[in-house]
DNA sequence: CCTACCGATCGGTAGG
DNA sequence: CCTACCGATCGGTAGG
């Protein structure tokens, strides 16, 4: 592993733990056994790490999401493959799962607009995967945008609580969680 | 309203726009038109702003979810009582409750402890009631856990996205996500 | 990769 | 409610 990206991994580490704003450059090189001094060798500023974190993982769910919609015929499939890739990637690094999902607030200028340039078109690849099923007489019609949210809610929250070593592993999370959406928690229609 | 009042919902804004960390004395001051130093004749710290912010909105959800357990029946009305609740009790003060959801973290020694404790019996709250359901054939059995963070995920998600100029009213959305909850978006059974 | 250091800003206090 | 100020800490730079 490059020196450049041990220091991504312990500051995200810290960045979780602590809050983007909170966890200091000197937080990260004491991790590193060195001066804050020193990380600027290896890399530009404290934002430029926040910056890959999550930029790295909006393109990669971004590229997942555009393939889903082509490949796949149908909405249910689409919606499963969305959901396990989604929730794989989260899990896949859960110290950069975490940051992205609560510190690219503090991302400035043009980065930030890209970001939130990138996550609208992220909820719009979901968007159209439900649309597609109001189509298809799959799903209920005329809630796009409340369903769209209330998925987005539900795939997000899991770096709230996932373990590496918990019962479930992503992909049973994933199972279950398309279930959720798709059927519900109840047995019958009411 | 009282100046510590006027503080406390100044701070709740800044909070809210930059994070707790982020946002200074200096800046709630600046709203206020007064100094930072004159800030302390009407608080102690800046955590105790936090901690009203927290626990006044920990307390009330938990007092919530205790009478809805106590006073309803059935476990989907149950289900949709403390939905609607927790919907409307976030929208009334959306300032509140972002910082609620997002900023309790910053809170240190025994009221972080306290404040996981409240969060701990509130979850415990909503199991009960997906665990009523399951006796009552009403839900799918084996997925309490599963499906009470699922349910938490998009009752606090609406702190993200819901404006008070939206289309939908808080008891609207409350009807929406129980709906979603306890049918799903499917039309059929799988 | 280090020492030494910069200007800025932080939460908070003293004293009035 | 203010002026004046404290010690601590921040992201980052200079120079080696």
């Amino acid at each position: 592993m490059s020196r450049k990206l041990e220091i991504q991994t312990a500051a995200q580490r810290l960045f979780k733990k602590h809050g983007y704003a909170v966890a200091s450059m000197r937080d990260i090189a004491s991790e590193m056994d060195m001066e804050a001094a020193s990380l600027y060798n290896h890399i530009e500023s404290k934002e430029e790490i926040l910056y890959n974190i999550c930029f790295g993982l909006a393109n990669k769910l971004n590229n997942a999401i555009e393939e889903v919609n082509d490949i796949y015929f149908n909405s249910e499939e689409k919606l499963r493959m969305a959901v396990k890739f989604h929730i794989e990637t989260l899990c896949e690094d859960l110290d950069a799962a975490y940051v992205f999902v609560h510190d690219w607030k503090y991302l400035t200028g043009q980065a930030l607009k890209d970001f939130k340039a990138s996550r609208d078109m992220y909820e719009n690849g979901i968007r159209t995967i439900v649309e597609g099923g109001e189509k298809e007489g799959l799903f209920e019609e005329n809630n796009k945008g409340f369903a769209t949210l209330t998925i987005l809610s539900s795939l997000n929250w899991i770096v709230e609580w996932y373990k590496t070593e918990g019962r479930l592993s992503p992909k049973e999370i994933a199972e279950k969680l398309s279930d959720f959406i798709l059927t519900g928690l109840k047995k019958e229609k009411l």
